[in-house]
DNA sequence: TTAGTGTTTTAGTCTTGGCTAAAAATATGA
DNA sequence: TCATATTTTTAGCCAAGACTAAAACACTAA
């Protein structure tokens, strides 16, 4: 079930109001917090009734449900990054950044979020302290286990590194990896526990164990 | 005068129609191109009308007036920097940026167009080989032709394709061959026009004449 | 219990951008 | 030139998302 732009910032707001999905949220709030007039809410809360992110009980208020609650968590996900990569890239002030990020996180491409999300290395909180959540909206944390400790035929994307010293950087930079980089092991040898990695489907590189021990990584 | 991203993508389609601002465009060219009804291009021709973006003759089809040839280049100025974006920096094919950057094009912030272009070291191609419009929409073209059109012994670059579909660009990545690559005609079958060129001083490719004619190079 | 007050919903209207069916204008060819 | 074919427009309808005005409901206080 896809929503609309609309149906999304109405989510996201009932999110809001509702402190994290836990209180109902009436009417009236939600036409004050949208800017726009309770007949208008009415009609928009019995469509996201019958899309089944909240549960509308009329002239009762509505409470949003889980899978309600995740999809607010993805906009707001995507709305901070995009406020990330707004200051962090393109110098913007931490306050000039709203209105633009409230259209690009309409945007709709899962791709283009987890390379943003890759790209900005990973950022734990927006450009006014919020806490960004993570993909699958702030439950599950993302277990990371370094490139050593995978095994042979595993896949997943290259998230950190241990030592972030300059010269290691340098050194993944020149080999072609980076933070965001799909890899897959494609060897481990037993003697020494150098491995051989498949970058972006089409890279092939080899790696001393000290190296992946250094290189964090999350299954996929 | 603002314009709805629905007018924004009529006034494109209009101006690729056009060649770049020239020819008329008829209300069945449009709708074909837009994969919509000619009942409802002509519902939207009232509308661009009325906005003087296009000088519009009921019956006898469109012209682009010079402000809606102003606005169409901002908006493919805008979703050029949009494809180099997604491929330099968040490391997509260049054959999958093309539906995500169509709705960021839409994104309104003349801001983030200035920093996105200096980000971007003010790049003058899109990675097909296209010319990015600068602020007050000129555009720099590059003498190109088609491979078939090349001698034997001429070397070359890619710089674009004509049909860009994902089918072509897919071959394109599988036999090696890429925009940027630098190529030189080996030999011209004189029977069919199947071609055999050198990419990149190593790799040799046999191509159709349909292939050969598909891609634009500049001679060098 | 009932009247009053504020909240919420319904009913009907508007705009945008689609659609189909039918009418009108233009183009073509005998 | 006139009939036919093609293109284009008009007219009327639909859905989304807004609005206003009016009706329905819930809550409170006498």
């Amino acid at each position: 079930m896809t929503l609309t732009t609309a149906e999304e910032n109405y989510l996201k707001a009932i999110y809001h109001l509702s402190d994290g999905a836990t209180k109902s949220v009436s009417t009236n709030d939600v036409a004050a917090e949208m800017k726009t007039k309770p007949a208008s809410v009415s009609d928009m809360l019995r469509k996201l009734g019958d899309k089944e992110v909240i549960e509308y009980r009329k002239y009762y208020g509505v409470n949003i449900t889980e899978e309600g609650k995740k999809r607010a968590l993805q906009t707001i996900r995507k709305h901070r990054l995009w406020e990330v990569f707004l200051v962090e890239k393109l110098q913007f002030a931490w306050d000039e950044v709203h209105e633009v990020a409230e259209e690009l996180e309409h945007i709709q491409s899962p791709l283009l979020i987890q390379r943003l999300d890759s790209y900005l290395n990973f950022p734990k909180f927006d450009p006014h302290g919020d806490p960004i959540p993570d993909e699958y909206g702030d439950v599950r944390a993302r277990p990371r286990l370094a490139l050593n400790e995978m095994d042979i035929d595993q896949s997943g994307q290259i998230v950190a590194v241990k030592d972030s010293s300059a010269a290691f950087l340098k050194y993944l930079d020149k080999v072609g990896a980076y933070i965001g980089a799909r890899i897959k092991v494609l060897d481990k040898v037993e003697f020494d526990g150098s491995m051989e990695i498949l970058v972006d489907q089409k890279k092939t590189l080899f790696m001393s164990k000290d190296v992946a021990a250094n290189i964090l990584a999350i299954q996929s």
